[in-house]
RNA sequence: UCCCCGGUAGCUCAAUCGGCAGAGCGGGUGGCUGUUAACCACUAGGUUGGCGGUUCGAGUCCGUCCCGGGGAGCCA
């Protein structure tokens, strides 16, 4: 293969390119012909928003015979010269010495159209939509979103751990479980086997699941390392169709010994203010795409973030503002019971208009692994709430002593025989420690202003679908 | 799962009170031009999501199913 230079090298620095031979490998966006004489052909190859635009000189047969052929979606290599454009639109162009046509792609039959489509009909195009402009930059941002995580807790000490995609319990109170066998349930066991126990003739030997959630795998880790993160897939078989669920999505969760919540909370609003401000620095391109078509208010939403402390309130204090707020909820708000997205909205839309983190709610709506507060009606946990998005982050202290834990796994109805190396952790060596977990669809989301969480994710996977 | 809205040409959409199914883009053909969502002319393209019903007549009204979107719950 020919070596080419990718189209962002070239636009980075133009004036080290100009009177230069490039190669550029891509598919061609758009073709404009001037049939007296030149075409004009729009490549992107991918690495950024911008097309490069290629003049072919059709009077010269060997161009004019591969040129008639471009079509919207050929994929193509272009050899030529780079020189200062004298059309409006663009500073630079590349003029072609030659052009190699690798797949041609029939344009009577060929989706991507020179015009706007809408996401649902992208969606079902799954395997061509990322050639698009806006699928394409949630690519690049979600990609350097992905980076900067591990580059921030990487500069902050912390080890990267694999925590398991299969697991075998299933009440981690993190919402409904995929089951993971190689029993045929077309086909099941024959009842009535020797110990009347389907499962000893499962893969497993018994009940497994595909993770929720990596959280109490990492505090084995934390209670090791110090401090760890994770960042991989997690499932949940909730029948939830909304612009904010997938059934497979991607979650980071670090775990920390030695961290209370305050600790928790302060690592929280610097992670999410380095990751964003890595795309502020690095994807002002793709930024201002959404900026534009998607999202008015993007950048100063992001801006905020970067520049502003949290709000930090109690759940009891959250209650009471929703309660004087005056606004007219569909829901009423009572101590006691979840905020709902109305409220939530409110707080960080309308009555602080920025982040927002809400701390120690009642013990009664959180699960068992929470620290209890010294009120006993509260545990320490924080939920941080974003403008559009609602929750991105919910995190805890974890309960580090042994007894308020299994007392708590008693009123919560969790087997303590099923945990019983979770429950071990508070018996040798146990210490306060802290983490939290930050869905990547919703950073995404977040970032880019998309209002529908499979726009964000390469192949969404939502109740009745799983494409691609 | 619940509530609301929608499904019309390849795509984005229109069609008044129930009365001949349309436009733009895309495709094809021809023309024109250092073009920029190029432009001009001509042209092809439809089981109006499926099934059933009301009616002289249904894209339009009724029932039902399927699919999609928005919102809610649950959550990240």
């Amino acid at each position: 293969m020919e070596k080419a230079i990718r189209i962002d090298q070239i636009f980075k620095n133009e004036t080290a390119h100009l009177e230069k031979e490039v190669t550029i490998q891509g598919w061609v966006r758009t073709r404009r012909d001037s049939k007296a004489g030149i075409s004009f052909i729009e490549v992107n190859d991918g690495s950024c928003l911008r097309n490069l635009q290629v003049i072919a000189d059709r009077s010269r047969p060997e161009l004019e015979s591969v040129v008639e052929r471009l079509a919207t979606g050929c994929a193509v290599q272009v050899q030529g010269v780079v020189q200062a454009s004298p059309g409006k639109g663009q500073s630079i162009e590349v003029h072609a010495e030659r052009i190699d046509l690798f797949g041609w792609a029939d344009p009577a039959v060929y989706p991507l159209q020179k015009k706007r489509h809408s996401f649902e009909f992208l969606r079902t195009i799954g395997h061509l939509r990322p050639r698009t402009n806006t699928l394409g930059a949630v690519a690049r941002i979600r990609n350097r979103l992905s980076f900067a995580v591990h580059q921030f807790f990487q500069k902050e000490g912390f080890f990267y751990v694999h925590t398991p995609i299969i697991t075998s319990s299933d009440c981690e109170g993190a919402g409904e479980v995929f089951r993971v066998t190689t029993l045929d349930p077309a086909a099941p066991p024959a009842p009535g086997n020797p110990d009347g126990n389907v499962y000893s003739q499962d893969f497993f030997e018994k009940p497994a699941y595909l993770t929720v959630s990596g959280q109490l795998q990492a505090e084995i880790y934390a209670l090791a390392l110090g401090k760890v993160y994770t960042f991989g897939p997690t499932f949940r078989a909730e029948n939830s169709n909304t612009s904010r669920h997938l059934a497979e999505f991607w979650m980071i969760e670090p775990e920390m010994a030695f961290y209370d919540l305050q600790d928790n909370l302060e690592l929280a609003q610097s992670f999410i203010k380095y990751v964003i401000s890595a795309v502020l620095d690095d994807c002002q391109e793709d930024l201002n795409l959404f900026a534009r078509f998607v999202e008015p208010t993007l950048m100063e939403t992001l801006e905020t973030l970067v520049r502003e402390t949290f709000q930090v309130i109690t759940y009891t204090e959250a209650v009471e503002i929703l309660k004087k707020s005056g606004e007219s909820f569909d829901y009423p708000v009572e101590w006691g019971t979840d905020l709902q997205s109305e409220h939530e909205r409110y707080l960080t839309e309308k009555k602080f208009r920025k982040p927002v983190a809400i701390i120690d709610f009642p013990r009664a709506i959180k699960p068992f692994y929470m620290r209890v507060n010294d009120d006993e009606k509260t545990v320490a946990a924080v939920d941080v709430l974003v403008p559009r998005v609602g929750e991105i982050i919910g995190g805890s202290q974890r309960e580090e002593r042994l007894d308020v834990l299994l007392k708590q796994m008693e009123i919560k109805a969790v087997p303590a025989e099923e945990y019983q190396w979770y429950v071990d952790l508070r018996r040798f060596g146990s210490a306060p420690h802290s983490g939290f977990g930050l869905g990547l669809e919703r950073l995404v989301q977040f970032t880019t202003g998309l209002g529908n969480i499979r726009e964000v994710i390469p192949f969404p996977r939502t109740p009745g679908h799983a494409d691609f």
